[in-house]
DNA sequence: GTCATCATGTAAGCCGTTACATGATTGC
DNA sequence: GCAATCATGTAACGGCTTACATGATGAC
């Protein structure tokens, strides 16, 4: 999930190892942050895979945005070798994905092993796969859910006080809604495929009458 | 939280490491699903503890409900020490709780490590706590839940795609869901800390109106 | 000059999963 | 007798968290 997670924000733009952190916390909430000592392991795994690989940047300007694109990796790395740091904190080691990595970013969003935590990062990063591929991820993600919920169905209430039945109730409640979200993911996308004129209409809009 | 968990369901009755198994999958459904591997390592530290305690039952009739609290025990492992197993199929193990147990099982249920799983274990095994107990509980998880909502509300929107909007909604929905329910929770509580004879008014009926 | 924050990393340890090994019981 | 299920465990492995160690930068 963590790879998942640095790829998908490397694809995007150029970060260093705290920036990345900051960014996954908000894309997942602070619940299930994930923690240095994670998150630079997972880094020097992926750059020894070479699916990243470290750009050395840091001149001036990389203040918030860590530069976009074009003025990154190389045109810094020869800067800085010319022995001009230009009032360098070269502390900082920011992170590129490499093509090696975009493959593996693609397997990642693919990967059919759900997981709850992992969908959810699936579908922050799903923008970059075919409305298909997409159609499949969340028909998968759908049947996974509809499986829990019958599974609870069939459920043998033993000893069923009033908070366990409020527990059980909630969690259906959690299913159900779930599946509604999914299935507006579904219509959106399939809107989107069929009238590409169109980016996705109505995708928060609640009940249609 | 697999502790509270096997903890919980041994405090109702005396249960084998398979049929425990299945009761918690039952109970926190089955994804997060505890596995054999995990299972049975607990069961051995507990035991080792003194949380937790073999009970040398089986005789007959342990078919499906394995027998209800009088029943167990003691009791069994006189029979069986009589030397009259009566068609014995000795190769379960079950346990049963110990005072020790109790005692850890009332510390594992007001642990105020927050833990999205434990919380919904806590939750099964509350109605032994007394009412104040229960409502310092949930008054600990609503705060953790409206301080998650808030920090969502000051998250810098980078990049937001269709997708990232409708999952950010999503959860922010979830979050209130969640809320809304502990709120219930707190409500049902106080009604019956402060009226004793009425045991839990309208805990799931929905919106009053 | 010192404190908070930014920034990177390592090490110990926990906990849980997967896979493997074993054996009893029941139904056919 | 054989297969399915019940039942209990062990071992290898992985991944994540906590805590620790280190150092730069910027504000006051």
């Amino acid at each position: 999930m963590i790879d998942l997670a640095i790829l998908g924000l490397l694809d995007e733009h150029d970060l260093h190892g705290y920036e990345l952190k900051k960014r996954l916390a908000e894309l997942v909430g602070s619940r299930s942050g994930v923690s240095f000592g994670s998150l630079y392991p997972a880094l020097a795994r992926l750059e020894k895979a070479g699916a990243v690989k470290a750009v050395e940047a840091n001149t001036v300007d990389d203040d918030t945005i860590p530069m976009t694109g074009a003025l990154s990796g190389e045109l810094a790395a020869f800067r800085a070798r010319l022995g001009r740091p230009v009032k360098s904190r070269r502390t900082k080691k920011v992170y590129g994905i490499t093509e090696t990595g975009r493959l593996r970013l693609r397997e990642l969003l693919l990967d059919d092993r759900t997981d709850d935590r992992t969908f959810t990062v699936q579908v922050a990063f799903c923008q970059t796969l075919s409305p298909d591929e997409r159609l499949t991820l969340f028909a998968r993600r759908k049947a996974e859910l509809a499986r829990r919920l019958a599974e609870r169905s069939r459920a043998t209430d033993g000893r069923t006080d009033t908070y366990r039945r409020s527990l059980r109730e909630h969690d259906t409640q959690t299913l159900t809604h779930d599946l509604t979200w999914i299935d507006e993911l579904i219509a959106a996308t399939r809107a989107e495929a069929g009238d590409t004129s169109e980016p996705l209409p109505h995708l928060t809009g609640g009940t249609t009458p």
